[in-house]
DNA sequence: AAGACAACCAACCGCCTCAGC
DNA sequence: CGCTGAGGCGGTTGGTTGTCT
């Protein structure tokens, strides 16, 4: 399914991508993050734009992706969460763990919205202004990083591992912290936000053991291994590069929660 | 059996935002 | 304060697969 392959003026490949390129993406990212999507390809001896091999990694090759057909519970959610927000498709997303905004997005296109078109006639709801300017500041990335400091003590065993997790990126980690989440109360999807009462075992019981897995260290990384990697010529790290963009957030955190 | 059409979904494109300088 | 580059987002495209005639 896809394109079919070509190249771009810059000799880069475009269209599908195969099982090799998938492999090298996965390796790289998931060993040393994606630190720089525009200079990893190079590194990770791709012959991709950097802007392919994140959607590639983000919509497809991360771990974290759930793949396969959407439930039920999920549709009713999407429809609601579109009521609320509009096309705001990354927004959605972030309420379904595991989703990507590209699936919700084509999921919406090809299911949903004809299922909203047979229920409510023609006329497929737009939300109205104020709620998608409402959604705009709630959905504020910015917004959402400053507010781990006020991140409730009782979900900080969820921060406590994710950090270190090798196959957790920045954005998924960031998205982790955001600490607004849908639960579904008498059939109906609700908001939450962490100061509400017993969030965090509602957070569990909305999202599963999803983001409170704990994480396996990465024991596989392999000093003497890497060297012969790198005679090999599967990878290329640059020098000046030593800590992921996790380990950014992990100091970030541990700045936030020095009793941690 | 085969052609036409619809459905699906991975991937691309262009624009926007934001951080760094 | 403007410029630049990187990341992110939403809309769209187009090849593949399934279904119908």
């Amino acid at each position: 399914m896809g394109r079919s392959p070509s190249f771009d003026k810059n000799g880069r490949k475009k269209g599908p991508w195969s099982p090799e390129e998938d492999d090298k993406l996965r390796a790289y990212v998931q060993r040393y993050g994606h630190w720089n999507w525009r200079e990893l390809p190079k590194y990770a001896g791709l012959s991709r734009c950097g802007k392919s091999c994140r959607l590639r990694w983000m919509n497809y090759l991360c771990p974290n992706v759930k793949r396969g057909g959407f439930t039920e519970e999920e549709e009713d959610l999407i429809l609601q969460l579109h009521r609320q927000l509009g096309n705001k498709w990354s927004a959605i997303a972030t309420r379904l763990p595991g989703r990507t905004d590209n699936e919700i997005k084509n999921y919406w296109h090809t299911h949903l919205k004809k299922r909203l078109m047979k229920e409510n006639g023609e006329a497929i709801f737009e939300p109205k202004e104020q709620e998608i300017e409402a959604s705009k500041s709630e959905t504020n990335l910015k917004q959402r990083s400053n507010q781990i400091t006020e991140f409730p003590s009782e979900n900080r065993a969820i921060l406590e591992s994710a950090p270190l997790s090798p196959e957790l990126s920045s954005s998924e980690f960031s998205s982790s912290l955001t600490y607004d989440y849908a639960v579904l109360r008498d059939k109906e999807w609700v908001i939450e936000d962490g100061n509400s009462t017993n969030s965090s075992a509602l957070l569990a019981e909305a999202i599963g053991n999803f983001w409170t897995e704990p994480f396996l260290e990465d024991k596989s990384f392999n000093k003497n291994e890497f060297s012969s990697r790198m005679e090999e010529g599967e990878f290329f790290y640059p020098d000046s590069l030593y800590f992921d963009d996790g380990m950014d957030l992990l100091y970030q955190v541990l700045k936030d929660f020095p009793e941690m």
